[in-house]
DNA sequence: CGCATTCACTTAACATGTTAAGTATCTTCC
DNA sequence: GGAAGATACTTAACATGTTAAGTGAATGCG
C-alpha cells in the first residue's frame, strides 16, 4: 500500500521536502556495486573458460606475486575472508594449482605457494585478461581511470577506522 | 616455486619490462571492491541489529519508492539477479514485510509491494542509516562524493554493451 | 485451433560472503 | 611447567551470487 505524494518528474533543485531517503539508485553503495559489476562482467566469461572464478583468479594472482605466504596474509592480499579462503584453497590444492606445507617454526601456520601447473594456467589466462583490461582503459580513458582509482583509495582511507573496535584512542 | 626478478621498489615510470601483470592490488576491480567494502562495513552492523541484510534492505528501499512492481522490474531496480530475488522475496513474504499477488491480466507476473510492517521497519532503520551516510559524506566531502559518483556512472556507461550479445549492430 | 516459442518467474546446484564456533598450537605469566 | 589466554586456521550454518534447468502462462503463426 504505502501512499506517497506521487510526484515522478520532480528531480530538480529543491527536491528536499519530505523525501524519506536519497533516491535509492544514487546511493554510494549502489554506484560502487553497479560499476564493479560492469567491470567484472567483462572478465567473467574469459575466466570461466579457464575454469576459474573471480576469487580463485585473485588468489592465483596474489600468489604469483609473492612466492610463499601464510594464509592470513593471503587473505589480506586477496581481500577474502578467512572462511572463503579456506574453502577455495582446499579446492585449488585438490586441483594441484597450489601447494601447501605447514611452517616448521609454527605448526599453526601453513605456507601457501602457487604450483607449476598454477603458473601455467595463469600464463594461459593472462593475455585475454590483459586485453580486456586494456579495452576498459581505452574506453574509459587512462587518465580518468587513474583519477577514479585515486578517489576510491581516498574514500577507503577516509573511512578507515570508523566501524570497528578503535583500540587505542581518546574519548571512549 | 615461481622464480621472479625480485625487484620490489621498482614502481617508477619505465616499469613496463617483463612485469607479467599489473600490481594486483591496484587493479580496478580490487579498488572498487575495497571501496565498496569500506562503505558497507559502516552500514552492516545497523542493518543487522534490525534483522536485515544488505540485499533485503535494498529491496525494501526499492519497494518504498514505487508502490507496486513486477519481480523482474524489482530485480533491475535493486540490482539483484532473479534467483537471489526469488529467495529473498520468499523470506520477506514469510516475515510479512512485503505482499505479493499475481497480476490479473497476466498470470505469470506477480506484483510485489511493501507491507505496513515493512514500512514501519524501514522507518526504524532509516535514521541510523541516514546518519551513517551523512558521516561518510562529511568525511569524504560532499563535492568529491558527487564527483566520484559521476565517474562511476561514466565508467558504467562506457562499458555498457561490451560483454553481452549485442543484438542489432554491424559487423557481427 | 494447435503447437512451437517466448516470457516471467522459480528451483537446483555449486561457489562465495558473513558471522559464530571449534581445534590445534603457541605464549604468558605465575 | 602448567593452566589461561592468544593465534592461525578450519568448520558450520545461513544468505547471496551465478549459471543452468524447470514450470506454467502468454504469443505467434500456420
Amino acid at each position: 500500500m504505502v501512499k506517497r505524494p506521487a510526484d515522478p518528474a520532480d528531480d530538480g533543485a529543491a527536491a528536499v521536502r519530505q523525501v524519506p531517503m536519497r533516491d535509492f539508485s544514487r546511493s554510494l553503495p549502489m554506484s560502487l556495486l553497479r560499476a564493479r559489476e560492469a567491470v567484472m562482467r567483462q572478465f567473467r566469461p574469459s575466466l570461466r573458460e579457464h575454469g576459474l572464478t573471480e576469487q580463485q583468479w585473485r588468489i592465483l594472482r596474489a600468489l604469483a606475486a609473492i612466492d610463499t605466504v601464510e594464509v592470513t596474509e593471503l587473505a589480506r592480499t586477496a581481500f577474502l575472508l578467512g572462511p572463503s579462503l579456506s574453502r577455495i584453497l582446499r579446492d585449488l590444492e585438490a586441483r594441484n594449482l597450489i601447494e601447501r606445507k605447514t611452517a616448521k617454526a609454527d605448526q599453526r601456520r601453513s605456507m601457501v605457494s602457487i604450483s607449476e601447473k598454477g603458473v601455467k594456467l595463469m600464463a594461459s589466462v593472462a593475455p585475454s585478461s590483459e586485453a580486456i583490461y586494456a579495452e576498459i582503459t581505452r574506453r574509459f580513458g587512462a587518465r580518468k581511470l587513474a583519477e577514479l582509482q585515486e578517489m576510491l583509495g581516498e574514500l577507503e582511507r577516509s573511512l578507515a577506522g570508523l566501524g570497528a573496535a578503535e583500540e587505542a584512542s581518546a574519548g571512549e
